[in-house]
Parts: C-alpha cells; sequence; structure tokens
DNA sequence: GTTTAGGGTTGG
C-alpha cells in the first residue's frame, strides 16, 4: 500500500479554525490521520483489493452479503463524494467513490472504483472529514450488490459502512507539486521524476486575488466571490450572450459581474446563490457609484458548489486550468463564511410537490418531452418524482409535433408538469433534449383555466381546468428568470434521481387510485347491485352417506357426518364485513376485525406520542412525503425506518416502517411496497402499534397479530442469503407476532321438507365459496363473489317457500359435534364441510325432490 | 482587444 506524505493533513485542515473536525471532539470513527495509512492502520488487518470485493473473494464462504470473517480492510483514493443526505435529526447517508490506486500488475487497464457507502454519524464525520484525492482506508464495513451498477459501470458490490465496527482513516493526497517557480529549487533538484510537474507549474503564472472591497477602477484583477444572485446567459443586444452575477465575499462588498462571450461554455457555470466563483481577468469599472467587473480577454471562470463539505470539483469547459492547494483552501474559507452568513438560501429549489400557486420558484427537473405551441411558446413536459399538490394543467399538442414520447401511463402523467416557456426562452428550450436534467429559474405557477396559444379552450374545458395549475417560464431575464441544462453528477440531479428512483411502479399506482377498495365491506346497501346468479351446492366428499331429511339428522347422534339437500332459508350476517373474523390457531379464539374507524384511532394515538423514539441500529430513518390524493391535501412526511441489510441487498421496497403516519397515509405509502409496518414510539424504542391495528399492510392487504400470543419487538427479519422472499410469516416471525388467519364464519338456517336447522359454515369456508378468506378482506373481486353466491341461494326479499321460493337445492355434507354452551350445557352443532358452491352456466333445475 | 449589461416580475 502506498504511504502518502505526512503532515500535509494537518496544515490543510488541523488549522482551519472554521472547519469543525477538531480531533478531540470527533467521534472515533472516522480518524484523521497525519501520516499514510500504511503507518496508522492497524497491523493486523488484511487489506483486500476493490476488484476482489465480491462474493467469490476467497476470503468468505457467504455470497450477497459477508461481514468479513477476519479484519479486513479496503484503501483507494477518493474520486467523487456525494452530497450528506439528512435522514432524520440524527441520521444521514453519504455516497462516495474510491479507486484502487495501485493495482496488481495484471490489472486491466483501468483501476477498479467501487462506491463506499457511509451511514449515521459516520457519513456525517466523513463529509467534514475527506476532500477529493484524500486517500481513505475502511474498516469493518458489509458488502452488498450495488443497485446502480448498471448506471454508474462501477464495481457489481458497495461497501457499507454502519454500526460500531465501521471504520474510515481519511489520510491526506499525494503531495501537491512543487512551488510554482521553478529558479527557487536548486538545479539538482530537478530530477526527471517531477518533471513534468515542473514544466506545469512554470506555465501556471502565480495569481493574485483582490478583495472585493479593493478594487481599483481600471485594473485587472482576479478575485473570489459567492454568488448573491445570478442570471443564466442570454442574448444581449450585441454579439455576445450575457452572464450577469452579483457576488460578495468576506468584505461584505457586493459587486456586479457581467461576462460576455459568443459560446455558452465559456460562461460561469453557476447554478444557484451561494456557488463560489473565481474569475481571472477581469477589468474592474466604475458604474452607478460602485465597481464592476467584466471579463477581459483571456478570462477564465471557475465555479465551485458553495456548500460546505461539497465537491471540489471545479465547473468548467476548459481544459486548461490551474488549481492548487491554496484555491481549495479559499474555496473552503468562502464556504464556511457564507454559511454563516446565511448566504445559501435554505431550499435552493422547489419540488413540485410543494410548488404554491402564484409563487415564483426554481425548478430542478427532468425534461420527458417538448412540442413547439408557436412562434413564442414552447411546451415542456417535466417531472421531478414529486406529484403537485395541485391537479396540473393538461395541454393537448399534437402527437407529430412532439418531441419525446407523446403520451405516458395515467400515473405518469400524474406527475408530469405542462410547462410553457415564452419568448427569448423558446430560442434556448429548442435546444434541449428529452431526458435533459433541466434547472429553471423564476418558474410561476399559475392557479385556474389557461388558454395555450392556438388551443382557445371551449366554454366546457374552461370549467374543468379551473384550479389547475399552469407553469410559465415569463420571457425575459428579470429576477434570473431561465433555464439551464444541470450536469448529472450534480448532487441535486442525484437527489432528485433517488427520489425518481423510488417512485412505485406504473402498476403500484393504478392499485393507488383503487382506495376505494378497502371500503367495500363496510358500504351498504350490499347486493343491491348484485346480478343473482344461478348457482347451487355439491359435496366434495367420498363418503357413502345416504342423503337423509334433516328432521332424520337431528334424531341421529353426534359426531357422524350426514348428507342433506336442503335450501338455504336464512343466513347470519347479513352484512358480510361482519362474516370476516380473525381466528388464532394457538389460542383457537376468534374476534371480529377490527373497524376502519378503531384502526384510524390507533394510528392517529400512536403518533401523538410526543416521546423521541430512538430507532434501532440497524435501522435508517427518514423521512418520505405521502402521495397525495384528489383533491389532494398539502403532502405531509412521516417517518421511515429501512433494513440496512435489505438496503445493501438492494431490497429497498421490500420492508419499510412507518411512523408518525395516519392509517389513510400508511395505505396510500402500502400500495408502492412489498411490506410496510407501522410503529410507533414507545419508552423511548420503537415499537409495534397496538396489535388491534395490523401490524403489517401489504398493499391492499392488512395482517393482525394475537394480542394473547404475541410478544411483540421490532426486529429486523433475517433472510436466508437474501432469496427468502418477505412476507407476513417471516415478519411475524422476526416482529414475534403470532399471525391472526382470516376465517369466514357465517351461520345458515337451512331447510327442506321435513324440519329447518341452523348450521355454520366456517371451517370449509374458503373451499365452499371458492375465495380465500385473506382476498376478502382485501378484494373487491373475491367479495362479489360470496355476495353473488349468497344473494344467489338466499334472495333478498324471497320467498322463503320450498317450491314457489324458487331457491336452489343444495347437497351438502353436514358434520355434528358437540360442544359447550357458555352456561356449561351440551349442545349440538352442525357445519358444512366438502360442499362447494356450483355455478352452472345456464341449466338450472328448479325440481324440487320431495 | 469593440459592443453587449448594469438584477427587482405584464403575462400568454
Amino acid at each position: 500500500m502506498r504511504s502518502t506524505a505526512p503532515c500535509q493533513f494537518e496544515t490543510k485542515r488541523g488549522k482551519n479554525k472554521t472547519k469543525s473536525c477538531n480531533r478531540d471532539a470527533m467521534p472515533q470513527r472516522v480518524m484523521f490521520e497525519g501520516a499514510g495509512p500504511g503507518s496508522q492502520v492497524p497491523a493486523h488487518m488484511t487489506r483486500v483489493p476493490i476488484s476482489l470485493i465480491g462474493p467469490d473473494a476467497d476470503y468468505s464462504d457467504k455470497t450477497v452479503k459477508v461481514r468479513l470473517q477476519r479484519p479486513a480492510m479496503c484503501t483507494g483514493k477518493v474520486v467523487r463524494i456525494g452530497r450528506l443526505v439528512s435522514l432524520a435529526s440524527d441520521n444521514n447517508l453519504l455516497k462516495t467513490v474510491i479507486q484502487e490506486e495501485d493495482s496488481p500488475p495484471n490489472a486491466s487497464a483501468q483501476n477498479p472504483s467501487i462506491n463506499v457507502v457511509l451511514f449515521g454519524g459516520l457519513a456525517k464525520d466523513f463529509n467534514q472529514a475527506v476532500n477529493q484525492g484524500d486517500v481513505v482506508v475502511a474498516s469493518g464495513f458489509t458488502v452488498g450488490r450495488s443497485p446502480t451498477v448498471h448506471k454508474d459501470k462501477l464495481h457489481p458490490f458497495n461497501l457499507l459502512l454502519s454500526g460500531d465496527e465501521a471504520r474510515v482513516y481519511v489520510c491526506p493526497p499525494p503531495p501537491p507539486p512543487p512551488p510554482p517557480d521553478p529558479r527557487s529549487l536548486p538545479a539538482d533538484k530537478r530530477c526527471s521524476a517531477l518533471h513534468a510537474e515542473v514544466s506545469r507549474a512554470t506555465k501556471a503564472p502565480k495569481y493574485t486575488y483582490s478583495g472585493l472591497d479593493a478594487l481599483k477602477a481600471g485594473s485587472v484583477v482576479n478575485a473570489y466571490g459567492v454568488v448573491v444572485f445570478f442570471k443564466q446567459p442570454f442574448k444581449s443586444r450585441g454579439t455576445d450572450l450575457c452572464s450577469t452575477l452579483k457576488i460578495t465575499d468576506q468584505s461584505n462588498q457586493r459587486i456586479a459581474c457581467s461576462v460576455f462571450g459568443e459560446k455558452l461554455e465559456n460562461h460561469p457555470k453557476v447554478f444557484q446563490v451561494g456557488d463560489i466563483v473565481r474569475l481571472h481577468r477581469f477589468k474592474v469599472q466604475f458604474f452607478n457609484s460602485s465597481m464592476t467587473l467584466v471579463n477581459t480577454f483571456g478570462f477564465s471562470v471557475l465555479a465551485f458548489d458553495g456548500a460546505e463539505g461539497g465537491s471540489m470539483e471545479p465547473r468548467t469547459s476548459s481544459r486548461s486550468f490551474h488549481l492548487d492547494q491554496e484555491d481549495r483552501r479559499t474555496v473552503e474559507e468562502l464556504r464556511s463564511w457564507a454559511a454563516g452568513q446565511a448566504l445559501l438560501p435554505p431550499t435552493p429549489t422547489t419540488p413540485l410537490s410543494a410548488a404554491q400557486p402564484k409563487a415564483y420558484f426554481d425548478l430542478t427537473c427532468q425534461l420527458l418531452a417538448k412540442a413547439p405551441i408557436d412562434s413564442t411558446c414552447t411546451l415542456l413536459r417535466v417531472w421531478d418524482g414529486t406529484r403537485c399538490a395541485h391537479t396540473l394543467l393538461k395541454v393537448t399538442v399534437e402527437p407529430d409535433a412532439t418531441e419525446g414520447p407523446s403520451s405516458f401511463s395515467e400515473a405518469r402523467e400524474r406527475l408530469i408538469a405542462n410547462i410553457l416557456v415564452y419568448d427569448n426562452h423558446v430560442e434556448l428550450a429548442g435546444q434541449l433534449k428529452p431526458g435533459d436534467f433541466l434547472r429553471i429559474y423564476n418558474l410561476r405557477a399559475i392557479p385556474g383555466s389557461s388558454k395555450v396559444p392556438g388551443h382557445a379552450s371551449s366554454h366546457q374545458q374552461e370549467e374543468e381546468e379551473v384550479d389547475h395549475l399552469a407553469f410559465h417560464l415569463h420571457g425575459g431575464t428579470a429576477y434570473g428568470r431561465g433555464i439551464r441544462v444541470l450536469p448529472e453528477n450534480s448532487p441535486d440531479v442525484q437527489e432528485m434521481k433517488r427520489v425518481m428512483e423510488a417512485v412505485p411502479d406504473e402498476d403500484d399506482f393504478s392499485e393507488l387510485n383503487d382506495s376505494q377498495l378497502l371500503e367495500v365491506w363496510s358500504t351498504p346497501p350490499e347486493s343491491a347491485e348484485a346480478e343473482p346468479m344461478e348457482c347451487s351446492a355439491e359435496r366434495s366428499c367420498g363418503h357413502d352417506t345416504r342423503t337423509v331429511t334433516l328432521s332424520d339428522l337431528k334424531r341421529s347422534d353426534p359426531g357422524l357426518v350426514h348428507h342433506v339437500r336442503v335450501q338455504l332459508r336464512s343466513y347470519e350476517p347479513h352484512r358480510l364485513h361482519q362474516a370476516l373474523k380473525l381466528y388464532c390457531s394457538k389460542c383457537t379464539s376468534m374476534e371480529d376485525v377490527p373497524n376502519d374507524e378503531l384502526v384510524a384511532r390507533l394510528f392517529s394515538e400512536a403518533s401523538e406520542d410526543p416521546a423521541p423514539c430512538s430507532p434501532p441500529a440497524w435501522a435508517l430513518s427518514g423521512r418520505v412525503a405521502i402521495p397525495g390524493e384528489r383533491p389532494a391535501p398539502p403532502t405531509r412526511a412521516v417517518g421511515v425506518h429501512l433494513s440496512t441489510r435489505l438496503l445493501g441487498e438492494d431490497r429497498p421496497k421490500e420492508l419499510l416502517f412507518l411512523s408518525g403516519s395516519t392509517l389513510e397515509e400508511t395505505r396510500r405509502l402500502a400500495a408502492g411496497y412489498q411490506n410496510v409496518v407501522p410503529v410507533r414510539s414507545s419508552g423511548g424504542h420503537m415499537a409495534l402499534l397496538d396489535l388491534s391495528a395490523p401490524f403489517l399492510f401489504r398493499g391492499l392487504k392488512r395482517y393482525f397479530g394475537c394480542k394473547r400470543c404475541s410478544e411483540a419487538a421490532v426486529r429486523e427479519p433475517v433472510c436466508a442469503e437474501g432469496l427468502e422472499p418477505i412476507d407476513e410469516k417471516v415478519l411475524a416471525e422476526a416482529l414475534g407476532v403470532q399471525l391472526l388467519q382470516f376465517v369466514l364464519l357465517m351461520k345458515l338456517e337451512l331447510q327442506d321438507a321435513s324440519d329447518r336447522l341452523d348450521v355454520f359454515l366456517w371451517r370449509d369456508a374458503e373451499s365452499f365459496f371458492g375465495v380465500s378468506a385473506e382476498d376478502a378482506a382485501a378484494n373487491q373481486e373475491a367479495q362479489n363473489s360470496i355476495r353473488q353466491t349468497m344473494a344467489s341461494l338466499c334472495p333478498a326479499g324471497g320467498s322463503t317457500d320450498l317450491v314457489s321460493g324458487g331457491r336452489p337445492w343444495m347437497d351438502l355434507c353436514l358434520t355434528a359435534y358437540r360442544t359447550e354452551d357458555e352456561a356449561g350445557r351440551n349442545q349440538t352443532c352442525y357445519q358444512i364441510c366438502h360442499s362447494i358452491i356450483t355455478k352452472p352456466a345456464s341449466t338450472h333445475s328448479n325440481a324440487n325432490p320431495a
């Protein structure tokens, strides 16, 4: 392993007063090493080359994911640092890419790179400690499949750093080039190894930078500044494009700055207020009682992310620029100064979900399609992965005129905003390509019906589009109005893509919009619309028993099976949802399914608990926006807790613990995830809700636990090798919940010519109806099937007369058994078993066999 | 080694 130069780290960061990487105060997880990893990393560790990370490596026989068997570490140079993603007040995630520094001799041309994902405090500490180019050593990591391997073409596995064992050692970068003046080097020190660096240094002039309070009219200067206002390049009245900026620095002067240039790529790549620019060769002019800066021949502009801990990669199209340690330090100083000045907007852009009528805002989005409307207006169809709380304006254009798809699925359409860009922006819009990531500045959300040029709406359409939100990018450049293509690697685009990836699949969305499904059981009137269907019942048993009358049967000894031919006289309960019960196979208790009112109350009580909840160590906590419904209330965010293990296995949608959500929100979110477990805070810990509430939502299905037999606690489920799907059984087991089974229980009053008899339909109810109770609890089709069957066997309001009532005759098998009633008296009960409903296509006989 | 712009919203 390489050893990097000592002490650089100290000079670079140790003395930086604003950086909060005080060694004494820092947690021990990120270690700052003055010397290289070779001398600091514990000697007992085995270094695993990046190329050998994965399931086939010989250091483990486990597959998919492995906690390394013996102390192992992995080292590489930091080539990319993602943005610190805050998931909750005390939880974070940061992704970085490290590259092997010294490949084995027989390795392929390019050094392998791997994604490293850090969680929690480690991510935060690392974010403050690391700079691009640093060498890091990671240990105590787990390895998970990389969900982004197809996109980033990096290593098929990720290093995952979370928990107490995870460590990252941050080491300084290789020594910087020698001083820029080669004359200061003795001739005999200009050895060949340094030659390239030296020759580059001779070309790079030593720049001095003017403070913004020390500008003298007529001079040409270099300067740094934090952007406080900017306009994207726009066409000037002359020959060039013009960018205007206003910048500031520690002097608090605000200096206007103009950049002229024919080519877009030579303009500063400023994307948001707070960005930092470095200007070379700008002329100072006096205008309107203050100094301004204008580019001169041979100028250059670099732009940097203004966020503390942000990337040091300068944004420029220039292939030759000089950037040294001093520049990096200046940027860092401006960043920390600006952070204290609150110059950066708290929310640089507004997602569609937060767009408010009449408001101006900046939008980061992806272009899906565009179409010219007329010479002064172009339609841009964009999305950002969030759903606007307001109904969006629909704009119809000819499919032929559209670049990109001319239509999308209904689900996707609900996420697409139509933006009308006008006048001077039309030309730039013409250069945009579907797929581009955009930032649109000073976009306006306009409520109410909106007329689109050339698409005069009829009166009726106008009525329909009241309250719809339209987005306009008005003409002009006031307030920085404009459009900029963002590079895909920009942190904001990366963040947006994460949101987009979390959007449920389109199938899930179609379920989402059928949220009425669950209300069916409690929605009267029943069977009014159910078309009576001719059906009957027949036995599926193999008993060789002759058919008896009900009066014969009543005189028989219990404990036998009987065959009868009967009609259904009446049944209970008439409200089908009351027939659905929860049965515990352990304590054999049966209870009603809690109604939504009760369950909703439990959810709201659980989310009212103000006690802070510390999620378990294995959980990654954050917040998620609830998809809105029409008419949508403002979108709300609720707490989510994910299993880091599942995340590492690229199974993020398989299990979600949800806190603080209402029943309705839980139901809505459940449509997009395989398993949603509602949780609450209890004594500072994460706990399940009262077991009267479902402990699990799977799509439209809900699962309950037995209060008597469960010892519930929130635990991470264990799945063998990541192959076993997570279902209600796996989760019940993991959570200590005794799973209750949905059953159907009905009491039927049977009749024949001889007598009447009350019988239960329970154990064989599912096969009788050909419908599972679990489906019946969640699925309208299943419910309809049962309702139709009952309506057919026992028409509502129909006569019970054996002949004129017209009720179908059923051949049933009954078992008789003895039980005790509540008073302890013996009684005989009957149950329908081994009998199934038959639904003949057309022929049906009413013939009375008696 | 010229000019442009030099912030602050009409709205379709």
